[in-house]
DNA sequence: TCAAACTTTCAGAAATTACTGAAAATTGAG
DNA sequence: CTCAATTTTCAGTAATTTCTGAAAGTTTGA
């Protein structure tokens, strides 16, 4: 496997960056690798890129499977197995969001549920539990919107990130209309 | 310092989340018990209350510092500097963002679009850069928008947020509108 | 059922990151 | 300016994480 300085530079940056993030840089490779590979790559196709041990390949291939960041498929005739990443990068990203969500903020709301529900045995608790009820509510803000976009199809995700900041005006329109039609359009 | 089982648990929590981040778990816990704290701490009192040494909480706390999540205090009489968290936890939210904006995608975008100036030496690094230049639009997309919405203020957004994924049916409607206008609410 | 082809596991080694205590630097009151 | 209070730095150690090679496990075709 010939890796061109192109592909090396990229595959470097994606190791670094992993490792800030909380993937490691094998993994991180591991990833830009397929991710810019025109074909499916085998196990020792990647170890041999990267040169890292077939043992950590998998290792890598592995966690990547748990993130769902990966596909695996199958040429006739061959019994190893080629991994790719998917093609849709909006896809990707929905993926990636919908694991963190449920590796990182699910854990936390929960533990923010349990917290808020206890008596409060002083002062000090009782701000704690403000405090605490405060997060929650952004955080619940925060992942339901974002579930609402992860459910939009690509198009119309474009149309409205296009909009952009105009989606303020959009808003304060759609409010003032509602008061001339009466159908509310806030949930509340 | 006596912390209650109750800001211990949230303090541990953030410990352990933490380190699934990019941040370190001495870091996450400082700056969780400052969150729920009623009043600023020095940093004696933070090694006190979470059995670090003071040398930990003084990196922890220049950490946070870099990240713009701690505000410096002092009190007359007094030269020992006090921590706290700001109030406003949409505030939070946005220094969060900027941040990793600024750390994370900002050297991402950069080393992209120095990659996809290239000339392509191969079929492969023809592939390789189509690629990441989905990656970048996408990345690009998503930034720009969260940075639209970094700037609205917080009853726009909350706003907004209740509106949930009826964002997708007032655009629908804004488009049909701007047909019959003929205003178009699109940037393009 | 056997054996070759391939993948996974895992104990220990290597590398990295976090933490501490001691010492140096800074700060501000007198 | 001096000195005591406070903070920061940093070299060394501890803890954690990553990586490897060897061995065990699995799969499939003959």
């Amino acid at each position: 496997m010939n890796t061109t300085p192109l592909v090396q530079s990229f595959v470097a940056h994606f190791g670094e960056m992993g490792s800030r993030w909380g993937i490691n840089r094998t993994v991180g490779q591991i990833y830009a690798l397929l991710f810019v590979s025109e074909k499916p790559l085998n196990a020792d196709e990647i170890a041999e890129s990267l040169s890292f041990s077939r043992s950590n390949v998998s290792m890598g291939l592995k966690e990547l499977e748990s993130w769902r960041l990966v596909k695996l498929q199958h040429y006739p005739g061959d019994r190893r197995e080629y991994f790719s990443t998917p093609d849709d990068v909006w896809a990707i990203f929905k993926t990636l969001a919908e694991e963190r969500k449920k590796r990182e903020v699910e854990p936390t709301l929960t533990m923010l549920r349990g917290a808020m529900m206890e008596k409060p045995a002083s002062d000090a608790e009782r701000h704690a539990q403000q405090r605490m009820s405060e997060m929650y509510q952004l955080v619940e803000l925060v992942t339901t919107w974002f579930s609402d976009i992860q459910h939009m199809d690509v198009e119309t995700l474009q149309r409205l990130m296009k909009l952009g900041s105009q989606v303020q005006k959009v808003l304060q329109f759609t409010q003032s209309l509602s008061k001339l039609t009466g159908r509310d359009t806030d949930r509340e």
